[in-house]
DNA sequence: CTATCGATTATCATATATGATAACAATATG
DNA sequence: CATATTGTTATCATATATGATAATCGATAG
């Protein structure tokens, strides 16, 4: 599989697990302190996000990173 | 927990991995298309790595993303 | 001893992730 | 209608991850 592909499935892994938790965008954002522009950015997988932030977002989700990586094929 | 002992552990579960598999160093790297001397920046911690970076890893040492991030507290 | 192998560290240039701002679209809601 | 909410996209400056090279170290083999 693409690596851009990798960046899509992270993305909208984020983004489901951020919907189910009823939580906007902008909230997110704010918990990371980061602006809402770069959610949209992270969630639509048009960035190669780093473990720094993707262990921010866990945190902010209470889900566990590896939660975040999880159904992207081998 | 601080963000850069996330680091070091992703970097360690890297290594541990890499030596289960009997593979040095150099020779994942070379699999990586990338030097040895960043092998070690990565597996040291000393890096905020990317996930196209933790996915290359992971191909190349046949585990699924998802287990590079394992036992990372919450 | 020398040579080799695995790994570490420092350094540099370059590519790119990030933080930030602004403009915009779609939808809902007064 | 206006206005608020949510999300998207473009752009820019800055911080930093990466790729690369070289020097070094420890251990081990010859």
């Amino acid at each position: 599989m693409r690596e851009e592909e990798v960046f899509i499935l992270v993305g909208h892994k984020i983004r489901r697990v951020r919907q189910l938790k009823s939580i906007s965008q902008q909230d997110l954002a704010a918990m990371l302190n980061i602006e809402k522009s770069n959610m949209a950015r992270i969630e639509s997988g048009r960035t190669n996000i780093t473990i720094r932030n993707l262990y921010r977002i866990a945190i902010s989700l209470g889900v566990p990173l590896s939660e975040l990586m999880e159904g992207i094929p081998l």
